[in-house]
DNA sequence: AAACTAGACGAAAACGTTTTCGTGTTGAAA
DNA sequence: TTTCAACACGAAAACGTTTTCGTCTAGTTT
């Protein structure tokens, strides 16, 4: 067990001061090149590394960013990770991951255990509770303390930050336009409680496509599941009870759980209902049928949190001022209509 | 913008001594109650918190533990993660997270970057590159500066260190069994090349329970895929070529797969086909029809391998002794066969 | 010979803590 | 009055770096 070796150790060895080994670590023409060259023999023969901490602390800058998300489970939100760390590797950063299990008090704990100089600033992706209690004061919290904090996805409009989101409205309108394109009048919408943003947007997506095309909204075709765990019964509910023609879900499982509960019921995706789905990831693609979604690109998500928020971090190493106005940017990433087998 | 305040704006604001202060704040009796009480008010008001890095350096502790693994969009590694996390932080770790990508250069980027302090310990599963190579000198180096590091699933053996694993033979032979036990005799297997040491692994659990019951081993039943990219074509020609009346998968992806080219081909299944998988993931849960499968309890394996890693960080801490010859412990994750509908 | 300059190196501060070891004051015991 | 203990606090080291600012020696210029 050879423990690593520091500064100090290579100075009492070699018997010049710890000054003159670091000087000549990174080649510093005042150390005549005997001493330089006997130095750097001597580190790389003991595989000399400098202490991250060490230089952390020196340099109030840990290289390191912060992802909070609800769940990593869920594919989405391993596709944005996988886009963060690709960003922040090739710009020299290393990521934390943390889950806040869609609970508040653990996006609390999180933040403020890492605020206290662990890290040099956070991706977010609000949990339910959050945006349910509304309640941002840890988000402000450490934005006010000069933290950079780009949020994605499941955002607050409240909160003044970088963001990174798809038009969810947008993309849903577009999604239910494409049913009302097919043909179908009675769409069903499986979406999620208003408190979830996302659900929220995609809800009125969704009505505002209805709207153009003078169909008449039927509060009995809008099903808002709050407990997933048991959404299955409630989604075969919803179908059986209602004379519905396609259907719109705000996610995956209630796409997929929604084919399952019609073919359950008798009914052929796509040939005597249709399914549209929203975010593209293994379920809609393997599921069969396929399901016809609108793809949420991740990993573009990731990499522009990523990207937006190094280049913040390393703006205020230069600029460190107090009154330059703050000019946030919103950064809406492009969604795809991915057609496959569940729609005619 | 208020910035963090540290304990030497605090005494120079109270006209004390850092030591005071510090002292006050935990609690110390030996400073009289009135100052403790004043600095803690004044503390309390400016919100301080002890700077972690500054902590991390003193201790030569970071409470934080780094998992690599190949690649995050697979599910398996995803609920590892969640395990790891859970009990990390239970026992109070964050948790950074390293992709590999699958690439040797990597993995050891990564080890080294980190093991200069940046963490306590590590947690890996084995790139497919490195398992390749067979060069585990990163791993070593660490290891040999004292760095604790658990390996799960994707391991090596020639390694000594704390393990966590399923056993993959057993596991394989008994899916392999339970084919048999249906009646099938040509049982196609779908694995992946040697070096992967779970692929290895699975296919000599197949050989094993073929020989058990003295059913010969064709190896034009064995196909094993190097490029998963189109691993498609293969499985088709695959199927297509030989006689087969089961398939063993050695994963999701192989095992889905094997079924949407059945289907192509016109064989039902399971009627004409059976089909058998490994890990218990969302693609055997929501494939039609579902899959019969290897359950790998990734959220166990991730707690148990935390659990032994953050163990071993502070036991080290305890017997700080050269000599103490190390047990290391490998842990096998108990499998479960999880039967579908994609088998009979 | 005196003054200066370059060359080579070391001392010390700084980052933010914690902790050990003084040290000065006060009041009580001898 | 002297001695001592308790009390309340501060100085300084330590963790491992980097960097600024000396300082000493030797050689060169006037």
């Amino acid at each position: 067990m050879r423990k690593k070796i520091t500064l100090k150790q290579i100075a009492r060895e070699l018997e010049v001061s710890i000054s003159t080994v670091s000087k000549s670590l990174r080649n510093n023409i005042e150390i005549s090149e005997e001493t330089r060259l006997k130095v750097q023999a001597f580190a790389k023969l003991y595989n000399y590394k400098p202490n991250n901490i060490s230089l952390s602390l020196k340099n109030k800058k840990t290289k390191t960013i912060c992802i909070i998300i609800p769940e990593i489970i869920h594919h989405f939100f391993a596709t944005v990770i996988s886009g963060v760390e690709k960003v922040a590797n090739e710009k020299g950063y290393n990521v934390l991951v943390c889950m806040s299990d869609e609970s508040f008090d653990k996006e609390v704990i999180n933040m403020e255990m890492l605020a206290n100089g662990s890290i040099d600033g956070f991706i977010i992706s609000l949990s339910k509770e959050t945006q349910m209690k509304a309640d941002y004061h840890h988000i402000e919290e450490v934005i006010s303390q000069g933290m950079p904090v780009v949020m994605f996805d499941r955002i607050a409009n409240e909160i003044l930050c970088d963001k990174v989101i798809i038009d969810d409205a947008f993309a849903s309108n577009n999604a239910t336009q494409f049913l009302i394109d097919k043909g179908f009048r009675k769409i069903g919408l499986i979406s999620t409680v208003d408190y979830v943003s996302v659900g929220k947007l995609r809800t009125d997506g969704y009505e505002k496509a209805l709207k153009t095309n003078d169909i008449t909204i039927n509060p009995d075709l809008i099903l808002k599941i709050e407990d997933v765990s048991n959404c299955e019964i409630e989604i075969e509910n919803f179908i059986k009870n209602n004379d519905i023609e396609a259907v719109f879900a705000v996610n995956e499982l209630f796409a997929v759980t929604a084919i399952k509960s019609a073919t359950k019921l008798g009914k052929k995706v796509p040939n005597n209902i249709s399914v549209i789905g929203f975010t593209d990831g293994i379920i809609s693609k393997f599921s069969s049928p396929s399901i016809t979604t609108i793809s949420q690109n991740g990993i573009s998500m990731g990499e522009n949190a990523a990207k937006m928020l190094i280049d913040r971090i390393e703006s205020e190493e230069v600029e460190y001022d107090e009154d330059v106005q703050e000019d946030y940017k919103t950064i809406v990433i492009e969604t795809e209509l991915i057609e496959r087998e569940s729609t005619l």
